[in-house]
DNA sequence: CGGCGCATTGAGGGCGGTCAATTGGTGTGG
DNA sequence: CCACACCAATTGACCGCCCTCAATGCGCCG
């Protein structure tokens, strides 16, 4: 295995994901090394693109490392809904490495980059590094737990809850990726968008992002966030971030 | 590895889950027999009673072999969100092979027998046999798969188009592991249950429940569902059952 | 028979939906 | 530099789905 590939930088574009891989029992430099190799060169998404088509079966599984993307799947009548947003060192469709189709499409919510790794090699490399392979394992079921407990906040908290929590997720999601900066972050997303994500209306988005505003809890200009009161606004949220799975785990 | 635990009848105890990895480009004999001579002997466990404890550190997983289950979710204010109903042949907690932390409780809705495997002989396992690493990692993406769709059923669904979906969905599940008889199935869920599952409140579960009734496509008496008019009621749950995973997958 | 859990029904109200108009910021062509 | 288009944010009116609270069946079991 040459390190020809790894001549695009693959040190900061695989940093974040090598970040996260090392909370769950770290693989070791010779595995961290294979998976680099198989990385592609980085490649630019413009946003609004869709990357990945619904029913579509990529023969390759992309990790974002910069920007911002969203799963995405369109109902009969037209309406959407995104059943994940995708930071940074995220793998946005791991899962078609096992799955045939895919059950939903990826679209860039910003301009985006990322690298991809062939299936084939996937293959090759989970058949030689058990601890890798249950690392990026990990990575699949971390997103699991995302998507449960989106489950409880759609279907058991108001509009006020569900946008409290999702800039609560956001903060410590890019927070861990040092995508914040003086206390606040980047939101490539309309309202509309986030109405996608919530389950509501863009103009129900709109009411409640109003009443976070007056509540002093948060400010939201153009695309910037900036989160003024954390501890109002998570104590609303009734945020409680085990979920993420960001503390180290022990791999015994 | 002897065959001393699979005394306990362990062929019709995986049969389920057997039938399930077939799917996943099939492991082999071997595969399959180590993976039998881990599962521990069956037990029951009484409708009600907390399998799994939100927050604990469970040291093996379990997998369902007859019954029903749920994962389930208690909030803050008392509120409870079912993020998951597991059918025989499921793992319910298969993820917690590589998670710290329990996100749920896991609670029999019904008598349940269940057989579970130790995360160390699993560890064992998924080192020397890559090709079932992977076939257990597909069952936890499959799961994450359908909480994908739950997502946007909750999020842009209305009450009647939830019903309609779990009764489809539960109905080819349940179908797939042999469990549907004269087209009916047996349902151990109270309508407050189900509600828990729906994000809805019991008394609106009733209130839909009547409008399928009335409609012809359902009767749910008991614990007995009947679908009377599939075509009618897939059609009003927008039902497209690809996000189950249920076709063969093709391993390369 | 009485208690209990679950299903059912009714009344009333609020959250969040749709529809539609307006504002405002940004980019573009003239 | 201005007119205009365009997109996103905002606001208002209206209404319907689904909530809560509460009462009433209804089947089962001790």
């Amino acid at each position: 295995m040459t390190s020809s590939t790894l001549s695009a930088a693959p040190g900061p574009m695989l940093q974040r994901l090598f970040h996260r891989l090392e909370r769950y029992g770290p693989p070791s430099a010779e595995e961290f090394a294979a998976l680099a190799a198989i990385m592609t060169p980085p490649r630019t998404i413009a946003p609004g693109q869709v990357l990945i088509q619904q029913f579509s079966a990529p023969q390759e599984s992309t990790l974002l490392v910069s920007g911002l993307m969203g799963r995405l799947v369109t109902l009969r009548g037209g309406s959407q809904q995104i059943t994940a947003l995708q930071v940074p060192g995220d793998f946005v469709d791991l899962h078609a490495f096992l799955l045939a189709r895919m059950d939903h499409s990826v679209v860039a919510m910003a301009e985006c980059t990322v690298t991809t790794a062939p299936h084939r090699e996937l293959r090759r490399l989970t058949d030689r590094y058990p601890r890798l392979a249950r690392a990026l394992w990990y990575l699949t079921i971390v997103d699991a737990s995302i998507h449960r407990h989106w489950l409880t906040v759609l279907g058991r908290r108001d509009a006020l809850g569900r946008l409290a929590h999702l800039l609560c997720e956001l903060h410590v999601r890019l927070d861990d990726v040092g995508l914040v900066e003086d206390g606040g972050f980047d939101l490539p997303l309309t309202q509309s968008d986030a109405g996608d994500v919530l389950g509501l209306s863009a103009v129900h988005v709109n009411r409640v992002v109003q009443q976070l505003r007056a509540r002093g809890m948060v400010s939201w200009n153009r695309r910037r966030i900036e989160i003024r009161d954390w501890r109002a606004l998570s104590d609303l949220a009734e945020f409680e971030p085990t979920y993420l799975q960001l503390e180290p785990q022990i791999e015994t």
